[in-house]
Parts: C-alpha cells; sequence; structure tokens
RNA sequence: GGGCAUGUAGUUCAGUGGUAGAAUGCUACGUUGACAUCGUAGAGGUCGCAAGUUCAAUUCUUGCCGUGCCCA
C-alpha cells in the first residue's frame, strides 16, 4: 500500500530536473502553428511575490497547453535591469561597508552592480524554476546583455535621426533624494494634511497689500509674477502695477491670467514658473523670467538669501514663514488636505525642477500604437482594458527618456565643447561625425545619463529574439502569441512596447493582451510589507506545493475581478491533488494498466462509455476555456470531472465490477479506467505539472504513449455512440441518489441493505437496472430486485419521472417523509400554477420562440404526471 | 471633478432574457479494501434598491445607494 499522502517535497525538484536535463524547455521545430510569449522581465532585484506566481502560473499553463498541442512553442524569459531599484541596492550595500558611490567613481561602481548582478540577479528566476514555469532558459535575457544594449543605442540613434527623440529644457518630476528625473508615471498623488500660508504681499509704491495663498512659501524666492483672474472685480485696478515678493524684496509685475480661479484661496496667485506645472505654462504666456532656487539634492541655491543658502527646501520653508510672522506678512495659516507628489521609489516629496533632458516624442509614437489596438491587431482581454489603453493614449505627454543614474543604458551621444551633439553607435563613429563637421579632430564628452529602464523594456519582445538581428526567432516567434500582464503596468510598460514595436518593426509585438487582476490579501486589501499582510508564494509552495499554489491562482482568475487571496483555497486544492493520487492507489491495488489491444470503440460496459463520455466533454470544454483565456472555467471543469465524475462515481463503479469473476469486464474496466487517469493527467498537466508529471511516469505512461506528458495532445475522439449509455448511467446515479436521500429522510442506516421492486418502472428503466445490476446492488444497497409488488410496506420514490418502491424491514417513522414530499407537492403545484398562467397568456405564445413555448408545455406535462405519482405515494402514507 | 469596474448562499466567486450554480464554511450521520487532506445526505438566496423595455428581467436600459481602482 502506498501513503495516503501525496507528499510534494521530494518530488517537485527531482521533475523540474528531469524536464531541464531533457530540454523540453527548447522550442521543438514543428511545420505546425507557433506559440510564443515574452515573460514580463522581473526586476534582478526582486522576489517571487504573489503577482509573479499570478502572472507565471498563468503563462505557464498558456505555454504548457499550446506545447502540449504541437505548437512550435518558445516561452523567452528574462530579467529586467531597474535602473533606480538596482543602483539603490547596491548603493546601500556599499554604504554598509563605508564606501560611497561617488567614492568608487562611475566605473567601478558599474562594476559592483555587475558583480552583485552576477551573484544574486538570477534569484528570481530560480524562484520562477520553482513554481514550475517552463521558460526555455538556453534564451534567458537580461535587459543590459550585449545584444540588448545594442538594440537600445540603435533605436535611440534611429530615432534621434528621425526627430522623434530630441533635448529640450523643461520643467521635470524631480526626485531630491535619488537626484534624478522621473516620468510622470512614476509619480504618484498622495492626499495629505498641508497648511496653506496666506501671506501678504506689498504693492510698489503704495502702502497696500495683496494676499496669497499658498502651501509652499519657499517658492515665493522663485516668484516671478503675481497673477489675478482678468475677471476678478477686487483686482482689477491691480493689473500692470508691480508688487515686491517679500524676504527677497523682488519686484514683480501683476498679471492678468485666466488660469487663476477667483474662489480657490485669496483669488491671488503667485507664479514661480521655474518650479510648478502650471506657473511654467503661465511663464511662457507672459514671457515671465524662470529662475530656480533649488539645487539638485532639494536644497536652496545661491538665489537665496545667504542665511538659507544651502538649507533645505522644508527647513527653508519654516524659517521663512517665521520671518514672515515677524516681518507682519503672515496673515493666517489653514489647515487643508491636498494632493501632493511622491516618487514610487524614493517616497520623497517630488520637486517640479527646470533642467535639461532628453525626450521620446510619444505623440507620434502613439498614432501607430492606437491604430493597431483599434485594428484588432492586438486585443485585450478582457477588452475594457484597452478603453484605459486609449484614454492615455490619446493624452500623451512627451516621454522624459533620461535618468541622472550611473546604472544603465548610457545614452549615445557625445558632445563638443561648444555643447554641440553627435549622437552615434559608438565614440569612433562620433567621432568621426565630429571631425566631419568641424573638419579637424576635437575632444568630445560622452553624455552623463542613462536611459529610462523602460526604454529598454519597451525593445523586450523583439531584441530578446535577437533583433536587430533578422534571426529565426524573431522571424518565427514575432509578433508573440499573448502578453500577460497585470494592469498596473499598460502604461508603463505595454503601450511602450506597442509604440516601439509599431515603428521599428512595422508590426505589433503580440496579438494579444490578456490581463490579470492584482493578488490581494484575504480580506480583499492589497499586501504591503508596511501592512505586514504579505504572504510569500515560497512560503505557500514549501507547505502546499508549487502545484496547489498555481491551481489556486489559476481558479481565481477571473476577469476583471481582484484575486482574494486565501490559505484555505490552497488547502482546498491541495485536498484535490491528494485526491487524485489516492484514485491512483486504487488503480494501481487493482492493477489497472493500459494494454496494447485496448479499443475504446469496442467498450461494452455502461459505466465504462459513460465515463469517457465525460472525458470528452470535460476536455472539450477545458479546450474551448483556455483558448478564451477563462482560466477559472477550465479549472472548474477539469475539477469537477475529476473529483466528481470520476472518484466520487466511476470508482465506486469499479469496485463491484473488480471484485467479480467476469474477467472480460475486468479487463475493460481496468484498461479503461488507466486510460481515464492517463488523461486525467494530461488534462492538468498545464495547471499542476508537477504532480501529473510524477504520476505520469510512475504509472509508466511515457511507454504506452511513446511520448512525455509534456508533448502529450489532447486530442481525443469523440464516440457517438456512448450517448445512450452517458444518459442510462446518468439515470442510475439519480436512482442511487434518491435512495440514500430516502434513507436518511427515514432515519434507516444509509449502510443498511434493502430489497426495491420495479413493477412501476418502464422496461427501458428496468434494462438499465439489469444491465448493470452488479454495480447497481452494491452501490445502492440492494439485495433483492423484484419485478412485481413485495407484500411489505414500501416507500415509493420518483426519479425521472418514474417510480420505484423501496421495503424497509424495520418499522418507519413517515413523517418526516410526508413532510418533504409535501413541500414538494407544494413547489410543483407553484411551478404548475406559474406554467398554466403563462400557457394562457396570448402574448406569450405570440411572441415567446417555439421551442420555449414546446418546453414550457413538456414541462407541464412532465411536471403534472410527478404530481400525481407524489400524490398518490402521499395518500398511501397516510393509509 | 472625469473615467473604468463591481454588488448573486455565512464567505469567496461563476452564470444566464425562459426552473439560481460551484468551492468553502455550516448541520446530521459514518458504511463500503483508494482517500478522514475522506464519504453520504442536508440546510442555506426578494440575484443592492427603484423605475423602464419585454409575453417574460437576476440578466438589457436609466437613476439612486454601497464598494474598489485609475486619471486630474
Amino acid at each position: 500500500m502506498q501513503n495516503p499522502n501525496y507528499n510534494h517535497l521530494n518530488i517537485e525538484k527531482k521533475i523540474y530536473e528531469y524536464w531541464e536535463k531533457n530540454k523540453f524547455f527548447k522550442p521543438k521545430r514543428s511545420k505546425k502553428k507557433y506559440f510564443s510569449i515574452v515573460i514580463p522581465p522581473p526586476n534582478v532585484t526582486g522576489n517571487l511575490h504573489m503577482g509573479h506566481a499570478l502572472n507565471n502560473s498563468l503563462q505557464d499553463l498558456l505555454v504548457r497547453f499550446y506545447r502540449m498541442n504541437g505548437y512550435e512553442t518558445l516561452w523567452q524569459p528574462g530579467t529586467d535591469h531597474a535602473g533606480i531599484a538596482t543602483q539603490a541596492v547596491v548603493e546601500k550595500k556599499l554604504s554598509e561597508k563605508g564606501i560611497s558611490k561617488n567614492q568608487l567613481g562611475r566605473d567601478n561602481f558599474v562594476k559592483e552592480v555587475w558583480k552583485w548582478k552576477e551573484e544574486y540577479g538570477n534569484q528570481i528566476l530560480n524562484q520562477l524554476k520553482k513554481l514550475g514555469c517552463s521558460c526555455d532558459w538556453s534564451r534567458n535575457r537580461f535587459t543590459m546583455d550585449e545584444n540588448l544594449s545594442k538594440a537600445v543605442i540603435k533605436t535611440f540613434v534611429q530615432l534621434y535621426k528621425k526627430k522623434i527623440i530630441y533635448k529640450d529644457t523643461k520643467l521635470v518630476n524631480w526626485d531630491t533624494k535619488l537626484e534624478t528625473a522621473i516620468s510622470d508615471l512614476e509619480v504618484e498623488q498622495k492626499e495629505v494634511q498641508s497648511n496653506l500660508y496666506y501671506i501678504k504681499y506689498k504693492i510698489d509704491g503704495e502702502n497696500n497689500f495683496l494676499t496669497i495663498a499658498t502651501t509652499r512659501p519657499e517658492t515665493m524666492l522663485g516668484d516671478t509674477a503675481v497673477a489675478v483672474n482678468p475677471k476678478d472685480e477686487r483686482y482689477k485696478n491691480y493689473i500692470g502695477k508691480k508688487i515686491i515678493v517679500p524676504i527677497v524684496e523682488r519686484k514683480v509685475k501683476i498679471i492678468a491670467d485666466k488660469y487663476v480661479s477667483i474662489n480657490q484661496g485669496s483669488g491671488v496667485l503667485k507664479v514661480t514658473p521655474a518650479h510648478d506645472f502650471n506657473d511654467f505654462e503661465i511663464g511662457k504666456r507672459h514671457k515671465l523670467e524662470f529662475i530656480n532656487i533649488f539645487e539638485k539634492n532639494g536644497k536652496l541655491n545661491s538665489v537665496a538669501p545667504k542665511e538659507l543658502i544651502g538649507v533645505d527646501r522644508f527647513i527653508a520653508r519654516n524659517i521663512i514663514v517665521k520671518t514672515l510672522k515677524e516681518k507682519n506678512l503672515l496673515e493666517k495659516i489653514v489647515n487643508i488636505k491636498n494632493a501632493l507628489p511622491f516618487g514610487d521609489r524614493s517616497s520623497s516629496i517630488i520637486e517640479p525642477l527646470l533642467t535639461e533632458q532628453w525626450f521620446a516624442d510619444a505623440k507620434f509614437l502613439a498614432k501607430k500604437a492606437i491604430e493597431v489596438v483599434k485594428k484588432k491587431k492586438t486585443i485585450f482581454f478582457p477588452n475594457n482594458w484597452s478603453k484605459t489603453y486609449f484614454q492615455w493614449m490619446y493624452n500623451i505627454q512627451p516621454w522624459c527618456i533620461s535618468r541622472q543614474l550611473w546604472w544603465g543604458h548610457r545614452i549615445p551621444a557625445w558632445y563638443s565643447k561648444d555643447k554641440k551633439i553627435f549622437v552615434a553607435e559608438n565614440e569612433h563613429q562620433a567621432n568621426k561625425i565630429a571631425k566631419k563637421y568641424y573638419k579637424k579632430n576635437v575632444e568630445l564628452k560622452r553624455d552623463e545619463d542613462v536611459l529610462d529602464t523602460w526604454f529598454s523594456s519597451a525593445l523586450w519582445p523583439f531584441a530578446t529574439l535577437g533583433w536587430p538581428k533578422k534571426t529565426y526567432e524573431l522571424k518565427r516567434f514575432y509578433p508573440t502569441s499573448v502578453l500577460v500582464t497585470g494592469f498596473d503596468i499598460i502604461f508603463f510598460w505595454v503601450a511602450r512596447m506597442l509604440m516601439m514595436g509599431n515603428h521599428l518593426i512595422k508590426k505589433e509585438p503580440f496579438s494579444k493582451v490578456y490581463v490579470h487582476a492584482l493578488v490581494r490579501d484575504e480580506k480583499g486589501q492589497k499586501m504591503s510589507k508596511s501592512k505586514g499582510n504579505v504572504i510569500d508564494p515560497l512560503d505557500i509552495i514549501n507547505k502546499y506545493g508549487a502545484d496547489s499554489l498555481r491551481f489556486t491562482l489559476i481558479s481565481m482568475a477571473v476577469p476583471g475581478r481582484d484575486i482574494k487571496f486565501s490559505e484555505d483555497r490552497v488547502k482546498g486544492y491541495r485536498n484535490f491533488i491528494n485526491k487524485i493520487w489516492n484514485a491512483n492507489n486504487f488503480s494501481k491495488l487493482n492493477s489497472c494498466k493500459l494494454s496494447k489491444k485496448f479499443n475504446i470503440k469496442k467498450t461494452k460496459i455502461d459505466v465504462n462509455k459513460w465515463i469517457y463520455f465525460e472525458l470528452v466533454k470535460t476536455s472539450n470544454e477545458a479546450k474551448k476555456y483556455i483558448s478564451n483565456f477563462r482560466f477559472d472555467e477550465a479549472a472548474r471543469v477539469i475539477y469537477q470531472f475529476v473529483w466528481h465524475s470520476y472518484c466520487d462515481w466511476y470508482i465506486e463503479f469499479l469496485k463491484p465490477i473488480f471484485n467479480s469473476n467476469n474477467k472480460k469486464n475486468i479487463k475493460e474496466s481496468r484498461n479503461m479506467s488507466s486510460f481515464i487517469q492517463s488523461n486525467i493527467l494530461i488534462l492538468l498537466h498545464p495547471f499542476i505539472p508537477f504532480f501529473t508529471e510524477s504520476l505520469w511516469q510512475d504509472s509508466k505512461f511515457n511507454n504506452y504513449f511513446k511520448i512525455p506528458l509534456m508533448f502529450k495532445n489532447w486530442d481525443i475522439k469523440s464516440q457517438s455512440t456512448f450517448s445512450k449509455s452517458y444518459k442510462k448511467i446518468d439515470w442510475l446515479i439519480d436512482l442511487v441518489t434518491s435512495i440514500r436521500s430516502t434513507k436518511v429522510d427515514l432515519n434507516v442506516s444509509p449502510g443498511s441493505f434493502i430489497d426495491i421492486s420495479t413493477d412501476e418502472l418502464n422496461s427501458n428503466k428496468i434494462s438499465i437496472i439489469n444491465d448493470n445490476l452488479d454495480v447497481f446492488k452494491r452501490i445502492g444497497r440492494i439485495s433483492d430486485i423484484s419485478h412485481s409488488k413485495l407484500n411489505k410496506n414500501g416507500i415509493k420514490i420518483i426519479v425521472g419521472g418514474q417510480t420505484v418502491t423501496l421495503y424497509f424491514d424495520q418499522n418507519l417513522d413517515l413523517n418526516e417523509q410526508k413532510q418533504k414530499i409535501s413541500n414538494k407537492v407544494k413547489d410543483l403545484d407553484q411551478k404548475i400554477n406559474g406554467i398554466n398562467s403563462k400557457l394562457k397568456n396570448k402574448s406569450f405564445l405570440e411572441n415567446a420562440p417555439k421551442q420555449i413555448v414546446q418546453k414550457e408545455k413538456k414541462a407541464l406535462i412532465e411536471y403534472k404526471i410527478e404530481l400525481k405519482k407524489l400524490n398518490s405515494i402521499l395518500n398511501s402514507i397516510k393509509n
């Protein structure tokens, strides 16, 4: 006897090694269709979290399914260099040793990052292996690899030449902690409590004041105007006059601009064009001076009064407020709620800063990217996400692609001493162009900045396949079949891949985008370290096995809904796997094997035909659901089949057969049960690969099918002649269920054997019983079947409109039975009344489809027959 | 403020213009040589509220209420 509990712990690792050793993950050349996925490259500093677990379980499900079904399948893996995150990790590590990045210098620091990457960068990939991911690891890529770097540089140069990439001085979101520009997508607006300061500005040459309201008083050092709404009667007379900015004592103009809202604050706006996005626009409109007051680290620069130079912006704010108070220029402070911009990496408050940066013309690139989605060359699933996509794409802003970091793709731009820019694929080329321009050798200096990590990620679907080289993989697997990702990076990543792919390759990077939900905790809260509600998928894998985790996540992957992850569900699916394990034990115990001579067509026994029919149905439904991205439904129908059809009924049917002496029947059933078992493994393989593989090998199905499970197709022939048996066994199941529940109603021990009579059954139903006599007697716990009434007290039950009488030896309390039947009678009465009133309704008869009317009529007849029978049973009990 | 979702059994969620489903939890009972990580049976629902369209609405439309997310 085998252990009644399946233990995943020793098995999963071994199985994974078997797959890898045999190179099963590499695409097998095939003339059939292809199926390809590029992995959303996890951050090299990353650790597997539930989001990854869901994302990759779904990808692996798809990849395994299509690989099994003969598609030439590639799952392209890799990681992303994550500029800011990786640089921060290494900086922190160095600082623990007392070394700063500046001490090391750029080259040495970058070397340190590479060292770190070699040592720790594969962690998340190893975790993906634990999950069972069948990526082609021989093709593993990293966004800083030589080939990908070449692609990045080539793209930059090409887009620069077409003026899609350009340099410009603009206000950008500046992270004073990381000292780099970040994209607007990396800025999170968060509502906080703030002070709104009402400050008096003296009008030049008058003894009058105007009061402005601001939450950032320190920016007044950069004020170059004060603005009012031209329609604001209160201030009309002041327009054109000069006003004095306190502290710096700068005389600035009072201007009129429609942007100023009359009702907000005092209705007077201080204008700081170099430090506010709206003020920047006003500044441009009125040709104001742009005064930058900050250093890159958020400390005040030399524009500030002496005592404030080098002081941090928030400390400076306090000092300025204090000074204003002393000068009697602070009217009041009001506590308000407002939204502040935070950097999503540093969590520090983002400062709009006027700097020179590289930009990509996203508006131009978006055109084709919008078109392919419109033309359904790329389809979002669920389709709602295309709306989100369009909304963003239509309002797209220039994409700031330069970052003031050391770790990343260094921008391939070189500058001469007179600031002329030479963009080229390498220094040699740059020198050549410069020489041509100046007609002599000049000294060039390379741009210090690197590119936004998403710039290289945008090339991922083709750069990983070899682009710009025309490789076999690029030709065969691009456009990729589907991209599986979370909605949170539609803008960051999906949109940008669509832009770059369509521009550079002139073809969409993927035909479909499957957008899955966020994994939340049991209560629906977002998992976060600070809340302490993070569930580590690796803990779950250790405890319950990767298969259980996968099946749970897949079952819960309902489109358009977040996943509330609960360990109880994992336990439930662990139990499911264990159930199959035990079903397998049963097969072994009964020497079930597939023999080469087994011919499904020649199956004789009803229950065998029944289970085969169920299998075909399940397989077809699951296939359909997987193709439509309804993984939850696919998991559901298979679960239902395995547990309830196969384990609950079929195995019970087999027991009397295996206990009999009928060798022919035993042989057929051994074959059929093994066949079903093998197909359960086939169906479940994409969901729970480890477990199914281990049983496949254990059952030596490799030998029988002459193919590893990973490549076994799902083709299964339907046998139309089996449907008769299917219906027969369905009725038999109903009969057994009714007998069981009647026993419970009557307080009769469920194990006791009873007699029945079939005198009121039609011949068709009698033959079902006769054809399956042993099976029926055993699972129904029947001792004798009589075809005429017995001279005992009997209870009649109705099954599928047909009456069977059950006989019990002991005296029975029929009250409960009576009650139950009365309830049924009531229920039927109601239904019959309902149908009657429908059938009396002329407009129903006229308007409803004929089939519906027919159906109702048929139902009415059936209900009436059943009612009659129930009433007669009720009468017999009363007597 | 604009947009997108969402509300169905105690809970988590499917589903459908024509008789309301699953998992899990709950209750009772354990009997069979796969399995107590189990089995059998059962209870449990005004399908958020209101109006409209329709022969018929849980399903379609509108409004309201509740919840979540994104953008400003």
